[in-house]
RNA sequence: GCGCCAGUAGCUCAGCUGGCUAGAGCACACCCCUGAUAAGGGUGAGGUCGAUGGUUCGAGUCCAUUCUGGCGCACCA
């Protein structure tokens, strides 16, 4: 039998592969991501895990985290997939810190996009001229309805494709703007800005269409070609004397500045001219007359006005004319001469007509210099009883005719054209608009509020030098910068989607509105919603208000003869009081931890939610301030839908599901630009399968591991000698552990990315997996050794599931399942393990060594050794420093045999193919020998198949 | 035009307060393994650090200018 079997044997050696510990698991290589997905979040919702997870939280320290609410408009783009996965590290981050966060997404649902798009559909559908026939209650009222169904609309399918990115928040319980309670929110914190003195009244001006009666937005504006006369008029000068001292000159006769404007009618409104302060203006003699324009603009000038003789008498520069003043042509007044960096040489004579009731820029000037924002145009666009009388009840357009004409007679029109150029039209009625002054309300940045004695400015300088956190670090200049330079803040529009700014107007064309009457229309709409404002009378809206209990009632006031006024707020106050709508109201906490949104909300979301709380509560709506750059496309192009680089969400979830997406974006320098494409996702692929992959590998091992509880575990692992392959392991899992713990609360998440990855990729695949397999296979199946080693794994598994949790909810989930079990408890309820062991820098000479046989090996294969399983490594080791790991050398180096030498200088190789190799591990150990059974086993494997040594 | 930011191997990025022949991963080439297998391991090639000028004994790293790109703001009377 014996001989039978030794001759069989030498043939073809015995298979002991049944013999071995060979790695099993259900945790799959491919992850089908695309299908298992939806699955796990179709348990996450069955199961309540958002409930689970905040009752699991419900005694720890919150973590105040708020959602700055997308524009409820539209699908998803990769921007915001961008925006909510980041928002959903940071949740599932602090969560596993053992901290609770009540993450309550949001929508922004008024504003122009939306009635825009709403308007679009009335008039195409032929709809809008119905709407004409009604009353303004009505009408608003129609349209309102169109634009709540359609923000109710997206918010629903954003939300659907939110949660499809794995997002964790209470989606059951979301915040909009358009929700009463919130409407409530946003007008109470208007109440107080009102009671600390922040709101005002004020003329601005703004696209106005004559045709509707109404201010129109950049939006609802179609620019059409229009002839108009372009003149050049000139102005007076009032002391001839003052211009001679500027120029150094004695003038024969009055000189004149000379203006250029398209707009003749805009001219009884003219309070200015301004200049460039330092370009050049000559005095010129031009037939005859004496004119000032810009040195620069002469020559064209008096090309188009057809002068013959020109003469330049003189030069000065800008500011030196500032202050000089001009007798308007026709009204009774002088005008100023002021610097404005605006002016170009462009077009024009180089000095710029000034009406600071008919352009934006003339408005600021006109703010700056302290001028009157005049504009003698009414709503229906004729001149008022200011107007020179032959201007008065004539409407613009006729005005231009007159103004010209008048000029003419008066001599001072030096040239008039008919000049054909872009001007903008209303869309509605295609007639073409105008700029005009009206009523707006403002919050001021510069009043100083009666609690603090401090401006907003103040206050928010303040807070960005002192009190905020910036990540990045850039967040602070570019905020700084924003705040010192801002205006006021606008804050009505004149629409119909919106949140009505509740002001009453009052019989003698006065205005009441004072803080207690604006928290009694805001308690109405708590109830019945901003609707309210449409549907009621001034007196129910005012229901609650008690004028005797309210210090700055008006004295007459007769709440039977108000009228409502129908400014809506701007947008952006609603989503700026989100602080107190969501946060305060519903007790989550004030001021938040955190703020994360795009860079382009400096200007946005985070000021004006800044302005708003500062002035009414004196804090900062948030302590630290996260920013993340935009998306361009993989040449640094910005991405859009008509440049045709723009990618589609729902195809990234297609092709590579959510946790590749999230994988990528954990792996992302957020600040600044971040280039995307569909070959990122590819290898973001790659890498999230070479993760897996490890994770499956460690699983795989655990399948008959005694059934430790994760403490048991750890102190197996712990236990380990400093010089085995797990002690090694355990201290870089401790290291591991620690950097991304650090960096997740510092939200470099792409250190944790990277972090992960070096380590499932080096540390455990290439290292201790490789040099752990012969032990775990082959070793007996319950050797202290194997037991050793699979706790080791199985405490890396913990740690990594924690690790891995927030950028990969899904696969952690599976491993973790995988891991412990069907009836695990949920990840998100775990904490990090902490296992702080120390790590031995005396592995560093080890690895080094380790690199040294690779190479070594390498030059081997020319000499026929192509399997590391046939060499015998000499190390040399002078110092004794590989000494102490000489148990663990062979199998770290994947070699049959490791001899260490302390007198060697080189690494040698030695071929043990002539030597017996062990036919169960395929080790030429120097122990192997034929066995009892017949087999070539080493003395170990022997052990690990109960096969006694061969007596020889 | 103004403010902020970025520009390092084919790709994604490290390179702290300036200091040895500029690093890593992916991709690529070649090889090994076939008991992690639509896996795993090894070795290697690859860069005038956007450009120009300057400071310095020495600059990817500091300064100036410039080009390209991104975000925001302003502007076309």
């Amino acid at each position: 039998m014996g001989v039978v079997r030794l001759s069989s044997s030498m043939t073809e050696p015995r298979d002991y592969k049944p013999t071995l510990n060979l790695p099993k698991t259900s945790f799959p290589m491919k992850a089908n991501l695309a299908q298992a997905e939806p699955a796990t979040l179709a348990r996450w919702q069955a199961n309540d895990v958002v409930g689970a997870v905040t009752q699991a939280r419900a005694a720890s320290e919150p973590f105040v985290f708020h959602d700055g609410p997308p524009y409820a408009n539209g699908s998803i783009h990769v921007g915001h997939l961008l925006n909510k996965v980041l928002k959903d590290i940071v949740v599932r981050s602090v969560l596993m810190e053992g901290r609770a966060c009540h993450y309550v997404p949001g929508w922004d649902c008024h504003g122009l996009p939306i009635e825009h798009r709403v308007m679009t559909g009335l008039v195409e559908s032929g709809k809008a001229a119905k709407l004409d026939t009604l009353s303004d209650d009505h009408r608003r009222m129609a349209i309102r309805r169109e634009c709540a169904a359609y923000a109710t609309k997206f918010i629903k399918s954003q939300a659907i494709q939110m949660q499809r990115l794995l997002t964790l928040a209470d989606y059951a319980n979301p915040y909009f703007t358009m929700q009463p309670q919130y409407e409530a929110g946003t007008l109470e914190v208007f109440a107080d800005l009102l009671e600390q003195g922040f709101v005002f009244r004020q003329l601005k001006p703004v696209h106005w269409s004559i045709a509707n009666q109404t201010a129109l937005a950049e939006a609802e504006l179609e620019y059409e070609d229009r002839v108009d006369p372009s003149i050049y008029v000139d102005f007076e000068a009032a002391d001839r004397a003052k211009v001679d001292a500027v120029f150094k000159t004695e003038c024969a006769c009055n000189p004149s500045f000379m203006i250029w404007t398209t707009t003749p009618w805009t001219l009884p409104a003219n309070l200015a001219i301004a200049l460039h302060p330092t370009a050049q203006y000559a005095l010129v003699e031009m037939d005859g007359s004496l004119t000032i324009v810009a040195a620069e603009m002469l020559e064209r000038v008096a090309a188009i006005v057809g002068a013959t003789t020109v003469t330049t008498l003189a030069t000065a520069r800008g500011s030196d004319l500032v202050g000089l003043e001009y007798r308007h042509p026709f009204c009774d007044r002088t005008g100023r001469i002021v610097a404005a960096d605006y002016v170009t040489m462009d077009d024009g004579t180089g000095l710029v007509h000034t009406a600071p009731g008919h352009g934006d820029d003339d408005y600021r000037t006109g703010l700056r210099e302290g001028l009157d924002v005049y504009c003698p145009v009414q709503g229906d666009g004729t001149f008022d009883a200011t107007a020179p009388a032959w201007l008065r009840g004539k409407v613009v357009w006729d005005a231009n005719t007159l103004v010209v004409e008048h000029l003419r007679a008066s001599g001072h029109l030096v040239h008039a054209l008919q000049f054909t150029h872009s001007y903008p039209h209303d869309w509605r009625s295609r007639t073409p608009v105008i700029f005009r002054a009206t009523e707006q309300w403002f919050i001021g940045v510069d009043r100083r509020g009666v609690r603090a004695g401090q401006s907003l400015r103040t206050m928010a300088m303040d807070a960005v030098n002192n009190s905020i956190k910036f990540v990045p670090q850039w967040g602070y200049s570019r905020m700084k910068g924003m705040i010192e330079n801002r205006p006021d803040w606008c804050i009505s529009r004149q629409r119909a989607w919106g949140l009505p700014i509740p002001a009453f107007r009052t019989p003698n064309d006065g205005v009441f509105m004072t803080a207690a009457s604006v928290r009694a229309v805001a308690a109405c709409v708590r109830d019945k919603g901003s609707d309210a404002w449409f549907t009621l009378s001034p007196a129910e809206l005012l229901g609650s208000y008690d004028a005797g209990s309210d210090p700055d009632a008006p004295q007459d006031l007769d709440i039977s003869a108000l009228s409502k006024m129908y400014d809506i707020f701007d947008v952006w106050f609603e989503a700026g009081s989100s602080w107190n709508s969501v946060l305060r109201q519903r007790g989550i906490g004030f001021p938040a931890d955190l703020y994360l949104e795009g860079s382009d909300q400096h200007r946005g979301w985070f000021q004006l939610s800044m302005l708003p709380a500062l002035g009414v509560t004196g804090v900062n709506p948030f302590r630290t301030l996260l920013t993340h750059g935009f998306l361009v496309d993989k040449d640094g192009r910005k991405m859009s839908k008509s440049a045709g680089n723009a990618l589609d969400v729902d195809v990234i979830l297609k092709d590579f599901g959510a946790e590749v997406a999230r994988w990528w974006v954990s792996g992302v320098a957020y600040d600044g630009d971040i280039r995307i494409d569909l070959d990122y996702f590819k290898v973001a692929g790659e890498s999230y399968r070479k993760v897996r992959n490890t994770l499956r590998f460690l699983l795989s091992n655990l399948y008959d591991a005694p059934p430790w509880t994760q403490e048991e575990a750890l102190a197996i692992a712990r236990a380990a000698k400093p010089e085995s392959i797990d002690g090694w392991l355990l201290g870089e899992l401790s290291l591991l552990e620690l950097e991304c713990r650090a960096a997740y609360k510092a939200y470099d998440f792409r250190r944790v990315h990277l972090g992960i990855f070096n380590f499932c990729n080096e540390s455990l695949s290439s290292i201790y997996c490789a040099a752990v397999k012969d032990r775990l296979y082959c070793d007996a199946a319950d050797s202290p050794r194997r037991r050793q080693t699979q706790a080791t794994a199985r405490t890396a598994m913990e740690v990594l599931c924690r690790l891995l949790a927030p950028f990969l909810p899904h696969t952690a989930e599976e491993a973790w399942t995988a891991l412990r079990g069907s009836d695990a408890p949920l990840l998100f309820s775990q904490v990090h393990l902490g296992i702080a062991a120390t790590r031995d820098a005396r592995w560093d000479e080890v690895m080094i060594a380790r690199s040294a046989v690779s190479k070594a090996l390498e030059g081997a294969k020319s000499l026929g050794i192509e399997n590391p399983l046939d060499a015998a490594i000499t190390l040399p080791d002078p110092i004794g420093a590989l000494a102490p790991f000489a148990a663990e050398l062979a199998d770290l180096c994947g070699v049959s045999r490791v001899a260490l030498d302390a007198e060697a200088s080189t690494v040698t190789v030695a071929d043990l193919r002539s030597q017996p190799r062990c036919d169960r591990s395929w080790r030429r150990d120097s122990t192997v020998r034929q066995r009892s059974d017949g087999g070539m086993l080493s003395d170990r494997d022997a052990l690990s198949v109960g096969v006694l040594p061969k007596l020889s």
